[in-house]
DNA sequence: TCTGGGGTCCTAGGACCC
DNA sequence: TCTGGGGTCCTAGGACCC
């Protein structure tokens, strides 16, 4: 732990759901639910006027709904969320060259890294920092906390939220986390949480009076050893500016559970060709391929195969992980299939394929669909544009129909409209990808 | 109408090798 | 015959984070 208050943790406040609000006016100041829309679909951001209702993320978008009806659902923009998080980021690396994003809307910075760096002025550079970033954004507010270490730093960010800064004074840590709840340490999560209110404790402070050899029995070694210093605010992780990639995947859970194994197959081949693609994209291959599969009951299992050489090879990939499927019981229906791939090399295998295996590959991967102009399905809050009237959002859908409210970041709130669903003068709008 | 998706890290047992 | 350790790789599952 450091002697001065220069890591800084920065969050952006309810970030999905306030690019909803930046980009339809119609929204600010409304309740706005972004995250799963369908049946099983869960809350990924909910905008503090929902809050206000209860609403939480992971909460199933169905008990969201009955808590908040007048909210707007929408089912997530991730062009948006990236492209914001951009500009955030690259403000954030002109203060510092070591910054370490966690997510789209997280980060660390070491403002110790940067020139000249003075802890009086720790005050002043932070809002120059929010300020920059609610320009850049277009309006989007950010919470920070200052402190000697990452763990304060994170914890101090939420003191204040939103739109808040709080500084931890050095020497003043121990004391801060002291009376707090031994969940607000961040990898307490609620099953380590039970086992400590099991033996009593509920806070830091007195997870602090537990001794090493005690919470190493409890916890096991990993998170014993680490809760041990965290409690006492001792915490010398230093910022990391590059985090190499370990895993890529893909899931998805099905609206009706699916026992058909040719249907099943098709989907691990289009997850497959998806994972693929991201590989190359990145220039990566990996040796290992897992099959993920979360039954009607909700168990989960994985089944996983590791190659000799790695590969980014999609029908590769879909071969292996058809395989990993054929030896499961399917006939009560599974709600999720994923598939992944880690052992990852950042290179590609050179190797030498028969022409009759090129063929292959070509023929398996042009069955990849084509970009989807025009969408098979319109779902809330998706980008649309109209021939005549402009560019507007998907408001609902059904019935054949869609209604598109008529605005963007840049107007007044707007007009609303429904076209037929199968309408020509409709399309897909510039950050509108197909949503699944 | 129960419980998302994309990740990271840790644990534990068995195989295999020295 | 009895019973050695340690290290690494692989598989599976679980906890946690946003």
């Amino acid at each position: 732990m450091r002697s001065t208050a220069s890591i800084m943790h920065l969050d952006l406040d309810a970030f999905f759901a306030s690019v909803e609000q930046r980009d339809k006016p119609s929204l600010r100041g409304r309740p706005v639910i972004v995250g799963g829309i369908g049946p099983r679909g869960v809350v990924a951001t909910a905008s503090y006027e929902a809050r206000v209702h209860g609403v939480r993320s992971a909460m199933r978008t169905a008990e969201a709904r009955a808590r908040c009806p007048h909210a707007a659902f929408l089912g997530g923009r991730f062009d948006a969320y990236r492209e914001a998080s951009r500009l955030v980021m690259e403000r954030l690396r002109e203060e510092s060259d070591l910054i370490e994003p966690l997510s789209l809307d997280e980060a660390f910075v070491d403002l110790a890294a940067a020139d000249g760096f003075d802890p009086a002025n720790v005050e002043r550079i932070v809002e120059r920092i929010r300020a920059d970033i609610t320009e850049v954004t277009g309006g989007l507010t950010a919470s920070v906390g200052v402190a000697s270490s990452k763990l304060m730093a994170k914890i101090a960010s939420e003191i204040n939220k939103p739109d808040g800064v709080f500084v931890i004074a050095p020497g003043t840590e121990a004391d801060v986390l002291a009376p707090m709840q031994a969940t607000a340490i961040p990898g307490v999560g609620p099953a380590t949480a039970e086992r400590l209110r099991r033996v009593g404790i509920l806070t830091v402070d007195e997870l602090r009076r537990q001794s090493e050899d005690e919470l190493v029995r409890l916890l096991g070694q990993a998170s014993g050893r680490s809760l041990h210093r965290l409690a006492r605010a001792d915490d010398d992780r230093p910022v990391l500016a590059s985090r190499e990639t370990k895993s890529v995947s893909v899931e998805d859970t099905f609206e009706q559970d699916i026992s058909d194994r040719l249907q099943l197959e098709a989907i691990i081949e289009r997850m497959a060709r998806n994972v693929s693609a991201r590989l190359r994209k990145n220039g990566m291959s990996g040796r290992t391929v897992t099959l993920k599969m979360r039954h009607h009951d909700f168990e989960t299992h994985t089944r996983s195969s590791t190659l000799p050489h790695p590969t980014d090879n999609a029908r590769i990939l879909a071969t292996i992980a058809r395989g990993l499927l054929a030896g499961e019981d399917i006939s009560n229906g599974l709600r999720l299939i994923g598939v992944g791939v880690s052992g990852l090399a950042d290179w590609v295998q050179d190797d030498l394929f028969s022409a009759d295996e090129e063929e292959a590959d070509d023929e398996f991967e042009q069955q990849e669909e084509a970009p989807e102009v025009r969408p098979t399905r319109w779902y809330p809050g998706m980008d649309v544009h109209h021939e005549d009237r402009g560019d507007g959002w998907v408001w609902g859908s059904g019935l054949g129909r869609v209604t598109v409210r008529f605005e963007t970041r840049w107007t007044p709130p707007g007009p609303v409209h429904t076209f037929r669903a199968d309408d020509p003068a409709l399309g897909a709008g510039h950050t509108g990808k197909f949503h699944p």
